[in-house]
DNA sequence: CATGAATGAGGTTTCATTCAT
DNA sequence: CATGAATGAAACCTCATTCAT
């Protein structure tokens, strides 16, 4: 078992490493123009050796996206399980730091999930991990909803779809990103992310709000 | 000038007629899995008679986005110029009518549209039309802008950066049709998106108003 | 007769203009890089139109290469048949006139016809085309081995084969006008051509006199 | 260190493999009809492999240039260097044989050297290969030049420039197995190319010498 | 005769993936 | 387990040539 164990340890460990190559690579030059040999060259590896922990250079990158999403389930449910005694409004405030922190944990890979989402090639990924992908951003718009979902039999929201609410949250967060002209200003005025992302998160609590302050 | 005319526009309709199959292409199976041996195939044509109408795949790709992009700032252009006697509210009422017909003239385009933008290859387009749709995308954000920034001075929004509403407002939309569970749901009930885009609109619309209704 | 003959000429008057485009372009950019459509641009004419008079790329290539030639055997000709009364040495002068003017009469072609040689596409010429190439050089060579040959008769010439005397002679030539430093040479000196050739010729006049001066 | 050098020495060996397989091919073809997949069948590998070893099809072409000017080379330092002892006379007789002899060691690979100078391509060699190429070909008519300048000052040659020498000994060599008319008869007799350098030596040797034997 | 839009075969090159060492 | 040389399928793109007008 200890030995067996230490494998798996050693085993995850190269993965990470892989991991942490891939999504510079990616980053740099987009999934495209990244070839695997790239990768292996930053993860100081053979291209042989990718092969041996990653079915594919799709499974790879979905990798990325799996993390990223990992991380951002995670600490939805620690606002949405852990935090019994916040108010509706109090976390919503809890929720734009974790949408700001995930884009601050990995800004570009958070566009190269996109490119995942609206891409072709996932339909060449192994079952598994795609209906992993999909759990997991299905969870985590659903532990958005439930934030929503209290505020509403709060009586404190407006009465709507809760997904449907998660779905608008999520897409202020995300297309705010992307829009080609705010990564201009992005890259520009590093704090125009931040300002933004709260003045969206204020009006949509102003918003869904049934009782106005 | 007869004939010069009509040999102008018989190239026109050409393009036309490679652009809607390379739509139909692009939209079907993606960029990268896009052949632009399908894309003859689906206009019938050769390939290389689409090398007569666009530089390279990428051109061919942005053009489409060119299309709904000129459609976009046509639809705000008419919004923010002619329709003097309409309020703030009227106004964004309009852009969410705008905001659906984009989606509905062509909803897979906009999914590759971001793939657009988030991508890696479009360095190689031709300096004009990069240009052209940097411009496009600017100007439809400023005209958004616009919207707000009236509402602003009539004193009936909250005061913030317009352009940063303007930004919001786009990726209520865009994140909307993005986002990966909101494609399948979309896929299964045709008026979620409707619905939702409905929700965004009114949330957004009292989240901005200075005096609450 | 009259109309029959006008057309002939009108025709001939077009092949001459394609063979000028043609020979410009080639120069300027070798036959790979040269397509039939900046011919055609240069002709200003249509692609189409080249066709009507040249059968193939090859064909027009060729077609250069003839003329050179047969402006080349012409002087030859004029060399051995009309001065009578030159003696073997000043014809060897005006061989090297000859040989000069052929140079200034179009450099580059030349080195064209070279790459016509020690190629390929040499198959795809029309049978009558490739036997009329083959008969003019064969000629050129057989004119001048007759130079030689008076001057071996009359004793005044070592007794060598003049088909290889000839042979030599265009060597020198040729040779010179295409080793790569001497292109880089001639570049920089206009004279440098001249001057080798007078050595050359001088070199190779002393070379086979019988009774040395 | 072993092991390094093992790799190293593997690696040349494939190159090798492969240069002369694309001799093999390149003379039996000419450039341009020869494909690249035709050389990797030629060489028993596949076309991608040889993309390992040469940057693209000039790159793999130039390579079998350099070869033989290596060779050329590597001779003629031979007979200016090593031959301290060799009159002009001598020298100018073992300059015939280096010339043979790097005829025979690749009668076409000659050819495909002018192919390779009067191109067009040959821009888009690395500027390493190309200054190779350059330099070599300089080298060579260099060392020829010296042996020339020799005879010179030892008063046994006619005074003039010894780099127009050495190009006209070039020229006559390469002229000669250039000249299609050649090309034929040495098809045809085997000895014509022996018994023609041999006149044209001579011929040359009896040309530049100041005192007549 | 002239046109020039269309063709489509075919070439070069890339790169994800494999497998013998 | 790791390697990395080799693979070979497949993509983009060019351009000589044709043919309906």
């Amino acid at each position: 078992m200890g030995i067996q164990e230490r494998k798996e340890r050693e085993r995850e460990r190269r993965r990470q490493q892989i991991m942490v190559a891939a999504k510079r690579v990616f980053s740099d030059r987009g999934f495209n123009k990244t070839t695997m040999e790239d990768i292996a060259r930053e993860a100081e590896l053979s291209p042989g050796t990718l092969y041996l922990y990653f079915k594919n250079k799709d499974e790879l990158f979905s990798s990325l996206s799996i993390r990223i999403l990992q991380y951002l389930n995670l600490r939805l449910e620690h606002v949405v399980n852990d935090e019994k005694d916040m108010g509706p409004d109090e976390k919503i405030e809890a929720l734009k730091e974790v949408m700001y922190d995930v884009y601050e944990f990995d800004p570009l890979i958070l566009i190269n999930m996109f490119h995942l989402q609206s891409s072709d090639t996932l339909k060449n990924l192994s079952p598994q991990l795609l209906s992993n992908i999909k759990e997991l951003s299905r969870n985590s718009l659903g532990l958005m909803a439930r934030i929503f979902e209290e505020g509403t039999e709060n009586d404190q929201f407006i009465d709507r779809h809760p997904m449907a609410f998660a779905d608008i949250m999520w897409a202020i967060f995300s297309g705010v990103v992307l829009w080609e002209e705010s990564k201009r200003i992005i890259n520009e005025d590093k704090n125009y992310l931040k300002e933004t992302l709260e003045i969206a998160f204020d009006i949509f609590a102003r918003g869904i709000k049934k009782v106005e302050t």
